[in-house]
DNA sequence: GGTTAAAATGACCATAAGTCATTAAGCTTA
DNA sequence: TAAGCTTAATGACTTATGGTCATTTTAACC
């Protein structure tokens, strides 16, 4: 989690926001346009790689630069609507996960600030999204480009939107160590091999052995043998699970770690 | 965590923002003042309760309610600024642990929107702490109340806060198990049962055996035996023991339940 | 000095995790 | 069609961890 205040507190995996060096701080109320940018993960699981959702831009500033897709909240609008509306807009998707990441809210993380005669200040509530790749598709509005980069190979990113990705990227792996997102991208009837795959991709080769990873998850009881066998090529054919949402329910509120 | 749309994600524990009822959304941007409310713990090891800071509002909206500790963000100051002006303006401490919560920002969420001609939108970026209850003088400013309630005795609160209270207790709760943020608060040094104590009453009694607890916490190594012994009352005099966080620092990143 | 209270240690058992070998079952191809 | 390949599934075995409980240590209290 971003610390907050490096004085303040002495651990804690700090990731994000620096307090500003210091500035004049009047007692006067600041005035906000509130923005929403979205790190949208996807698992490519033919060529075992995370994926990454970054939208060309092509008005100041940062122009030209890569960045995550994002939009300034309107009103009337809640800020998961507006999470939702950049998702619905930028990608045709039906099965995603979605939660708000961190807000990223300091002066000058906007250079549209100190131009802006008014002083409005501009802030960003982050999201954090993970999608079914199969089932995903770029929409390209034929101005921006788009497209879905593998997380090692991100370029820099306008504003400060690297920072918001490396979050990102640790609260996916968290996620997916303390709670069933898994099951929201993959689809419907899946086998051990898939569910592990995806986990291996993100996490790592060394996150877990197959074997133990299989007892494991199996152990937990949230998952329904459909007695559906399939063949991918040669090989012993693998069950088709259902993850169990009902045998779920129970566990939910667990804070315990389960895979 | 709070989930962001129940409609697009199935599990997740949701404590959080509901997506509004349906309003009128047209394309113009919504103009916001960004507040920061902090849900402020501490332990009192005395009496083996959980408080949780609240001051008196006095002014409309919710006149007369109690409510969290917050303010609204100036010009030229950051969110944790913010955060730590309202902390020292109601609370006098040294040690503490303050982080970003959660970002309520729905419309309607805060009465005088509806009053506004302007149409300004509030928006709280909550935050959480937890902070050394000894070491704590509240300030009174002679004007609204301010006060220490334990978690149980809470009243219904002004806004949204009953909902931001209980993702900040849920946070505190997943804090303590996986990060040291107790070493924050404790003093600088202190017994196996002073830690056993505070886990005790934030967790409830039943989280862990002390012999068990004791026995993980020392093989963790991040705790320096001082070899002082201190004496409260009869018994056994107990080991003074400090937090070593040149020890702990490369556990930092591991997601590892370690308590 | 004997009793009591709290801290510290260790014995014991049950469960969970890591490693590795074996069996099962369907493709491939000679 | 039988041998061999590939992937899935199962189980044996070892090590590590957690829960429970009894015992020992140490000093205060009377």
């Amino acid at each position: 989690m971003p610390t907050t205040n490096p004085k303040r507190n002495s651990h804690g995996s700090s990731v994000a926001p620096v307090t500003s060096p210091n500035k004049v701080v009047s007692t006067e109320l600041a005035d906000f346009k509130v923005g929403v940018d979205t790190v949208i993960f996807s698992v490519d699981t033919d060529q075992n790689r995370l994926l990454v959702l970054l939208v060309m831009r092509h008005q100041a500033p940062y122009s030209d630069y890569w960045s995550l897709p994002g939009t300034l909240v309107r009103v009337g609008e809640s800020l998961e609507d507006a999470a939702d509306r950049v998702l619905t807009e930028k990608i045709k998707v039906n099965n995603l996960y979605l939660e708000q990441l961190f807000t990223f809210g300091g002066p000058n993380r906007d250079p549209r600030e100190s131009e802006d005669a008014f002083n409005v200040r501009y802030l960003s509530v982050s999201h954090f999204a993970l999608v079914r790749f199969e089932d995903t598709a770029l929409i390209a509005d034929g101005v921006s480009g788009i497209a879905w980069y593998p997380l090692s190979r991100v370029p820099q990113l306008a504003f400060d939107h690297n920072e918001i990705l490396t979050y990102g990227y640790q609260r996916l792996r968290s996620k997916l160590e303390y709670s069933p997102v898994a099951f929201d991208v993959l689809p419907e009837m899946f086998t051990l091999s898939d569910v592990y795959q995806l986990y291996a991709t993100v996490l790592g080769e060394d996150f877990s052995d197959y074997s133990n990873f299989r007892t494991r998850l199996l152990k937990l009881g949230i998952l329904q043998d459909t007695g559906v066998k399939t063949s991918r090529g040669a090989g012993r054919p693998a069950s088709l699970y259902r993850f169990d949402a009902e045998a779920f329910e129970p566990l939910k509120d667990k804070p315990m770690v389960f895979l």
